[in-house]
DNA sequence: CGATGACTTGACAGGTATCAAATATGGTGG
DNA sequence: CCACCATATTTGATACCTGTCAAGTCATCG
């Protein structure tokens, strides 16, 4: 089975059919090293790609050099649909550790929602999330201040990793900079810096050997921002039935 | 015709059969005086409406009263996908003007998916659009300072303006406050203020009584943004074909 | 072991929030 | 149609948060 067969089997059933029709779709899964330039605004949107291991992101640039962060991508995830529309794309994606990604084509889609209607659904209930997802972010950039914005991140963060690993070890390694925490959340890496160093004052974290974090008081930070996952399961109820 | 039928016919050709599925499934149109909460964050999700005339706006709280105001909807846009995943409203709406809404079940999507391909296919893209605003909005809040977000901000109004109503009759009444600005963009009323009067010296805009307002120069306010208008037609490609 | 990049630390500047008061606007009832 | 009230906007003083800059520390890697 193929990994975008493998990922949207996670939420419905699916025929032999359908894994014939997405047989067919899916390319070489290609292997990239750690902060390589995967894809680059603006050009013509040649692949959507899943995440088999690894993590990536996604990221939009101002003429002057700012950077902001929009996504994260981990394995299991869709990388690309915001680049539809008008068929270029629309976010620049950068590997953040080795990854291995598996691309597909735009066409692809026409045999999903032609072929096979509840594929087709899975993928339209997938955006809707990633909508969720934005204006929980929109929420924390636009009106928390760095404190919240941190707490928020390592909240998502974590349980965007639950998703295929329901029980993580602590401590835990992020392959992310400072300078790219603070390109997620809107902040200078001096100050994400500063503010970490808060966190683990305040008992909230701790970070031992550089990259390594552990989140110390789960509940206490969800209260801190008022925290609502909206990485978990889909609600399937208005799918199309068999 | 229905609103959703009309709605969706902008994109594609409809058929005799895809309109008669379309009807099944509209409800009688609502109207809203203007400030009324439609739709309250945490509810089950009851209806997805699409605007049949004058603006809304979605939104979230944080605990501690802050507001984030999410998108604006205008006549022809749908409100309510980012809920779905849930099926939890995850986004108040509120009316900005009085507003006529349509509203339609859920359980719509279900027909649409299975005997309306191409219809989905619309839905899906115009929520893969939504994703594209909001990284652009993303990129606004989180890299971008009060003159450049409220800028970013004008120039989006008036492009989702022209998607129903091409040549726009300057000055345009806008039926925001400055507090709902602020909660736009993420700035407070008063720095709101601040900021517009100096883009007003600047040339950029002008303002008559009130709300009436006018973009005296368009062009200079993309160059300062960078700014790329993502409220345009989709690329229909790999829609299936009948 | 030196070089490189990431993180930390501190001083300072600048932008935005907060608070309060004054002014303008729009709606309502008499 | 006017007077009044509630609401929105403007203005100014001040405080706070975050950015900027620069230097120093640390870890990693060749």
């Amino acid at each position: 089975m193929g990994c975008l067969a493998a990922k949207l089997s996670n939420y419905v059933h699916l025929t032999e059919r359908d894994l014939a029709h997405l047989a067919l779709l899916e390319r070489e899964e290609q292997t990239f090293p750690r902060h390589h330039e995967i894809v680059a605004n603006g050009e013509p949107l040649k692949n959507l790609y899943i995440v088999k291991e690894g993590w990536a992101y996604s990221y939009v640039d101002t003429r002057d050099g700012r950077r902001q962060i929009v996504k994260l991508h981990m394995p299991g995830d869709l990388i690309g649909f915001e680049s539809l529309p008008s068929a270029t794309v629309a976010c620049s994606v950068r590997s953040a550790s080795t990854v291995v990604l598996c691309p597909f084509l735009p066409e692809a889609l026409q045999i999903v929602f032609s072929k096979a209607e509840r594929l087709a659904a899975i993928l339209f209930a997938m955006s809707c999330r990633d909508q969720e997802i934005m204006v929980s972010r929109l929420r924390a950039i636009g009106r928390m201040d760095a404190r919240e914005r941190l707490i928020q991140m390592l909240l998502d963060m974590i349980n965007q990793i639950r998703l295929t690993d329901a029980d993580i070890q602590w401590p835990l390694t992020i392959p992310l900079s400072q300078t790219e925490i603070g390109d997620y959340v809107g902040l200078t890496n001096v100050h994400v810096s500063k503010t970490l160093i808060r966190l683990e004052r305040e008992g909230l974290i701790a970070r031992t050997d550089g990259y390594r974090l552990e989140i110390l008081n789960e509940a206490a930070m969800e209260r801190i921002v008022d925290y609502e996952n909206y990485h978990r399961a889909l609600d399937t109820s208005w799918f199309p039935k068999y």
